[in-house]
RNA sequence: CGGGGCGUAGCGCAGUCUGGUAGCGCAUCUGCUUUGGGAGCAGAGGGCCGGGAGUUCGAAUCUCUCCGCCCCGACCA
């Protein structure tokens, strides 16, 4: 893309209803425009960031061998009615009536929703397992929206229901769930700390929070910091491998790592001190198993094997899409702007054209642009009239995580210069060789 | 929902107390000069001062009333 071309709405001065660093900086960077208190619109850089969250997401759910589908924003109040949560879930729900005077509401969740598809279709043991999903706009009408995407009102969800035979199939489905988003918040450079945690209104009995260490973070967390260490990697998963899954799992949960909804001063007396952790937390993802508490009262019943009908066993797992933009950028960035780690970058380099309108320099510039796209990556050109330092400042803001700087004292000696945003060095190489270094970065990603 | 604050140009703000017909910086546009970390000079455009109703010869300014937004708290992914 070449920014001449593109609708890069930047902010040199920071919005004044902006507080805290990831909010500030998706309004500066002309990620977002807010629209109300907690509704925003997704400007096209932000949208970009948004999309490719997306697709990994989609990637890993669907690697585990869960199934995409899409489900209405809105949904007829009688649904919830029949789970007992229209009159549970209060003004955080937003309701409607349409022309004719019916209920609706605009869906905070959907077990009723998916429950009602399940039942609609299945009912033999032998359609299980099965796990759905789907990432779509949610709305919640919180009191009080605050801190950019972090907390609005609409927001962009995954959220997954798996239906198993009997419990131990469910807590398998939840392991499998735990283990495919270890895997996606890794793949987006961030590291998510799965926590035991309450319940809240969705209910059940098992339920694992991830939360991202931030300062800025609504939860207080308490841990042993050796968890912050444990990394899935590149090793091989069976998602259909109780035996492994469940492994995983244990390494992941076994040292102390709690909100304070669910923190037990003695157990976390028994964390050798030097590794004590008190700090904050975001969360960004939550799974709950929560057995028969939609399939009874809703009749999502299956025929088992010895013929009887029995309630299925669910759980639901939801990941806050549009919320961990906002994450991202709490756990990375400096005081210059954001840095997008290589997963989820809108771009995966920026061309910064120190002369515009200098031949050598715009011929580098068209010969790294092209030659970039021709290995599959998409770069942000800074083709602009503009003084060099306006550049970098701009392209420090948006944080792309490679720079290609291209100008006439280079280019005397055939040489462009690849500037790590996250580290500042810079390297002096041939417009070639610069292409080749962004192409094995991005190898594989 | 309790408490506090704010709404004036695209953004950040002054002007409001003490009424006299709107200003500064950045951004934008034009020209010239500049050109490796947010340039300089000269000029230009852009506002029903959140809406409505009052008071007054006269309202951004005073009064009433809506609306919107932000912060702290309680609540929440």
């Amino acid at each position: 893309m070449r920014l001449t071309r593109y609708f890069l709405p930047l902010l040199k001065e920071n919005p004044a209803e902006a507080q805290i660093v990831s909010h500030r900086f998706m309004l500066r960077a002309g990620m977002i425009k807010q629209q109300a208190a907690g509704i925003y619109s997704w400007l096209p850089l932000g949208w970009r960031v948004l999309r490719r969250i997306e697709q990994i997401v989609h990637e890993e759910q669907q690697r585990a061998g869960h199934i995409p589908l899409l489900m209405p924003t809105l949904q007829p109040a009688d649904l919830w009615r029949e789970s007992g949560r229209y009159d549970d879930y209060g003004q955080e729900m937003l309701r409607i009536r349409d022309r004719q005077d019916r209920e609706m509401l605009y869906g905070p969740t959907n077990e009723e929703m998916i429950t009602d598809i399940f039942r609609a279709h299945v009912s033999s043991y032998k359609d299980l397992p099965l796990t759905l999903y789907h990432i779509q706009w949610k709305f919640r009408d919180e009191m009080r929206p605050r801190f950019g995407v972090m907390r609005g009102r609409e927001f962009l969800m995954k959220d997954g229901y798996n239906f198993d035979i009997d419990r131990d199939a469910a807590l398998h489905a939840y392991n499998r769930h735990m283990v495919s988003y270890l895997r996606t918040y890794e793949r987006m450079g961030l590291t998510a700390i799965p926590m035991r945690a309450a319940s809240g209104p969705i209910g059940g009995d098992n339920t694992h929070e991830f939360l991202v260490l931030a300062q800025t973070g609504e939860s207080e967390v308490f841990y042993d910091d050796r968890v912050t260490q444990l990394k899935l990697g590149a090793r091989e998963i069976d998602y259909d491998d109780r035996t492994q899954v469940a492994k995983v799992c244990e390494e992941f949960t076994t040292l102390y790592a709690r909100t304070d909804e669910t923190h037990d001063p003695a157990l976390f007396e028994q964390v050798p001190e030097a590794h004590r952790r008190v700090g904050r937390g975001i969360e960004v993802g939550q799974i709950f198993y929560f057995g028969t508490k939609y399939s009874e009262p809703m009749g999502a019943l299956v025929t088992n094997a010895e013929g009887q009908r029995v309630p299925v066993h669910m759980g639901s797992h939801g990941i806050g899409v549009s919320r961990l933009v906002g994450a991202i950028i709490e756990a990375s960035h400096d005081e210059k702007g954001i840095v997008w780690p290589e997963g989820v970058t809108p771009f995966h380099a920026a061309i910064v054209n120190l002369r515009q309108g200098d031949a050598a320099s715009d011929a580098a510039c068209e010969t790294i642009y092209a030659g970039l796209r021709a290995r599959g990556l998409d770069p942000l050109y800074d083709d602009r009239d503009a003084r060099a330092g306006e550049k970098f400042a701009a392209m420090d803001l948006i944080g792309l995580p490679w720079r290609i700087t291209v100008g006439p004292r280079g280019l005397a000696a055939g040489k462009v210069e690849l500037t790590s945003r996250r580290s500042g060095e810079t390297e002096e190489l041939s417009p070639e060789a610069a292409i080749d270094r962004l192409a094995q970065i991005y190898a594989g990603r």
